[in-house]
RNA sequence: GCCCCGGUAGCUCAGUGGAUAGAGCAGCAGCCUUCUAAUCUGUCGCGCGUAGGUUCGACUCCUACCCGGGGCGCCA
């Protein structure tokens, strides 16, 4: 199964003996496809590109496909489908249940890690960025058929843990009657007593031990802040409609036992040197070492990262492993990625990627900071959007807020922005789809029937949007390929703005014969791939609004 | 000091080395007895941080610099 694209870049290709590079028309004048193909290899052979492109078209065999293709500029080939292949090839994509999408060539098994909030702590909108990205990259990833591993590598070790419960126990605070935004606020009053008061800090610190080794009154009050912080998590997926559940939980305590092995594989291999007092891994081009076991005996975050590679390695088996972790831990993965590859935790052929994403800033430029309280809760967010909509279209905007940007770049917290519901927006996307769904309950109501066959496509109306349908599998492969759910957004909104220019030209319901009904199977196509595009973004595809 | 990310229209952002750099928002002007006006049409507005370089061709690649943000041994 080939796609237009390719079959036509095929046939180009067997005349110029390169790849064409054949892109989407830049200008609707210019056809359906462009290929500067003749001027770059005028350039090579010192020829003129219009005699090179005139060379070419003479030799090309595509009438099957297209209408004869034009030199225009300075020597670009523009073709145009042919009507008939751009019907046929809707109908075709119709009759599929993947609307277009196609496996891909390999099934990986690609774990993803991404949400990963703090145990004790509200989710903020930090979290959010992580939770909406992986969801989608989750869903992306699963549709081109990989079977993915969510891994949702929550905060729920290390030292805070000694402080927090210390600060319980002292206070005789019954955990499982607080709520997160009361265990946070323990949390910042165990931290400035840690801060102030050097008997605690020597306290928490033994405590912190006691966690670690399995004492059990302290594993008890840990679990119980688990277990308040679980059930929060829980709710705020359930309300983002994320796929996150408890089986996906991995979080650093689950590698507590490995991390003595870790670092013992480290120093046998003799990679691992003491520096200082730490055990450190020294790599090429990084100007600190990785400190995997502190002078105290103690084990940092990095060491837990690096069992996470390899338990997602060696048990997981994952040929892919993608962290959504904010932009600013870059360099921490570098390293971690560095050194997982020279102690053979992470093979050559095991892709790992940190997917990072720009911070989120406030109104004021500065990052939020969860301890001076600026930072925006996710609810608090989730119920300003409420407030603009209702919550499926409410959650539509956030979402695509955060999806349709690219990735790296950090972005000024506005809820004004985010809950926007007209434009380039979540809801818009929405809108098209339920404004089809409404033309289809009407044609089904007056008994048309349902159209599966594009067999006449006169209008430009129709011509613009069948060939963007026909783009929809290889946008999804791109981002299962780059991880930039931007471009899926981009493409939906593109479809979307076809969709209504051909709404406004186009009557479906008033015309008659096979234009009705080839109007109608565009309808349904296009409400399919809003349906699985809006799907894959994790938005709600909805049949009114 | 070194490293990473960003700088494109008033604002928020797209932009595969290729044609006259595009969207949304905001502004202005229009279209609702016609399949949903969360739509659509028109209009105003940028020559892409600066300076060089490579190239037939640069927002895109290279070099230097400026501005903003972030990171860089025992927090995570």
């Amino acid at each position: 199964m080939s796609s237009l694209p390719s079959l036509l870049s095929a046939r180009v290709a067997a005349v110029t003996g390169v790849d064409p590079e054949l892109r989407p028309a830049t200008k609707p004048q210019f056809g359906h496809f462009q290929s500067n193909v003749a001027l770059r290899l005028a350039n090579a052979e010192g020829r003129r590109a219009r005699d090179v492109a005139t060379e070419i078209v003479a030799k090309l065999e595509i009438a099957d496909l297209c209408e004869p293709p034009e030199i225009a500029g300075p020597g670009f080939i523009n073709f145009r489908l042919r009507t008939d292949v751009l019907a046929a090839a809707v109908t075709d994509q119709l009759a599929e249940p993947g609307l277009g999408i196609v496996a891909a060539d390999r099934s990986e098994t690609v774990v993803i890690d991404y949400s990963a909030p703090n145990v004790a702590k509200q989710m903020h909108v930090g979290n959010l960025r992580s939770t909406i990205i992986g969801d989608c990259l989750h869903r992306v990833l699963a549709a081109v058929g990989h079977r993915v591993i969510p891994q949702n590598h929550i905060g729920d070790w290390g030292t805070q843990f000694g402080m927090l419960v210390e600060q319980i126990m002292l206070d005789g605070t019954d955990v499982l009657s607080l709520d997160l935004a009361g265990a946070e606020a323990v949390y910042q009053r165990a931290n400035a007593h840690f801060k102030a008061d050097p008997d605690f800090a020597t306290a928490a610190r033994r405590r912190v031990v006691a966690l670690q080794s399995g004492d059990p009154e302290t594993r008890q009050v840990w679990r119980q802040l688990l277990e308040i912080s679980k059930a929060a998590f829980n709710a705020a997926y359930a309300r983002l409609g994320v796929l996150l559940t408890d089986a996906d939980l991995a979080g650093e305590s689950i590698y507590n036992d490995d991390l003595a092995a870790v670092v013992a594989e480290l120093e046998e291999s003799g990679i691992a040197v003491i520096d200082d007092g730490a055990l450190c891994v020294f790599v090429e081009g990084f100007n600190a070492p990785m400190i995997v076991r502190k002078a105290d005996g103690g084990y940092g975050y990095s060491t837990t990262d690096l069992a996470a590679v390899r338990h997602r390695v060696r048990n997981l088996h994952a040929n892919r492993i993608i962290y959504v972790v904010g932009a600013p831990q870059s360099y921490h993965f570098d390293q971690v990625f560095a050194v997982s590859r020279l102690a053979g935790f992470l093979p050559a052929d095991v892709r790992a990627e940190h997917v990072a994403f720009g911070q989120v800033l406030g109104a004021d430029g500065k990052k939020f900071s969860t301890r001076e309280g600026t930072a925006v809760t996710l609810n608090t967010l989730l119920d300003a959007a409420e407030e603009q909509a209702a919550p499926a279209v409410a959650m539509a905007a956030v979402k695509y807020a955060d999806l349709s940007t690219g990735l790296n770049k950090d972005y000024v917290f506005d809820v004004g922005r985010m809950v926007q519901t007209t434009g380039n927006t979540g809801p818009y996307l929405q809108y098209a789809h339920a404004r089809m769904s409404q033309v289809l309950r009407k044609a089904d109501a007056e008994g048309y029937g349902e159209q599966t066959k594009v067999l006449v496509l006169d209008e430009p109306a129709e011509q613009t949007l069948a060939l963007l349908l026909t783009r929809y599998g290889e946008i999804v492969d791109e981002v299962a390929e780059t991880l930039q759910p931007h471009r899926l957004c981009a493409y939906l909104y593109d479809l979307a703005g076809a969709l209504s220019i051909f709404y406004e030209q186009c009557p479906v319901l008033k015309s008659t014969g096979d234009v009705r009904d080839s109007r109608l199977a565009l309808c349904v196509a296009t409400k399919r791939v809003l349906a699985s595009g809006l799907n894959l973004l994790g938005i709600e595809a909805l049949d009114r609004m």
